[in-house]
DNA sequence: GTCATTTATCATGC
DNA sequence: GCATGATAAATGAC
């Protein structure tokens, strides 16, 4: 597929919120939703493959090599366990119904 | 054939087919006439399953895209909600 | 931490 | 060409 371009690039640019004090209505919108690279998911499986609990030390490391805040790559690793636990639900359920076992 | 079989389950994960007529049917019904609060419990999603012939992840999936879909283009979905209503509206007439 | 969500994106059907 | 189902980031309840 296509390789992350600019729009979601992290890189220095962090919440675009300096000075800013306008308080109460503050339309502070939820951040939008951007895939990552071939490469960051290589590295992040890689490291579940290892542990699916991830330390605050590797965590910090990963997601300084992946140019990705330690927020974003504890989420990641959440929402894996959460794939897992899918995967291997619909594991059993599918092999349950036994098609040629 | 242990590799076949693995093959075999990740591509009728990936594949996309769409739901029979019956299940649209029956899960729209739920949606419209719980339009105010279109949050099926645990329970609820496992009957309305159990009708469809679907999984649970599956009414789960359709009520996400539905409530997103729905909110973000109510008018498109008018017609369609006023067919519900009136479909609900005739069965407890009835 | 889990877990049901929201939202955007992906992949397919037609 | 969009409609639709599934998945991937991101949030929030607990």
């Amino acid at each position: 597929q296509q390789t992350n371009s600019g729009s979601c690039s992290s890189t220095v640019t962090k919440d675009g919120n300096a000075g800013k004090i306008s308080h109460s209505s503050a339309p502070r919108q939820r951040k939008k939703r951007c895939p990552y690279s071939k490469f960051q998911i290589r590295e992040l499986e890689r490291e579940f493959f290892f542990n699916v609990y991830i330390n605050k030390e590797k965590r910090l490391q990963l997601s300084r090599m992946l140019n990705l805040t330690d927020r974003q790559v504890k989420i990641w690793f959440q929402n894996r366990r959460m794939k897992e636990k899918k995967l291997s639900r619909d594991r059993l359920q599918y092999f349950s119904g036994n098609p040629l076992l | 054939a242990v590799m076949i079989l693995r093959s075999r389950f990740l591509d009728a994960r990936r594949k996309r087919r769409n739901f029979s007529k019956q299940a649209t049917e029956v899960l729209n019904e739920y949606f419209y006439s719980h339009l105010s609060n279109p949050y099926p419990s645990e329970e609820a999603k496992e009957e309305l399953a159990k009708q469809c012939g679907i999984t649970v992840s599956q009414v789960s999936n359709w009520f996400g895209n539905k409530r997103i879909r729905y909110k973000k283009n109510i008018g498109k979905f008018q017609e369609e909600a006023n067919l519900y209503a009136m479909k609900t509206a005739m069965g407890a007439t009835q």
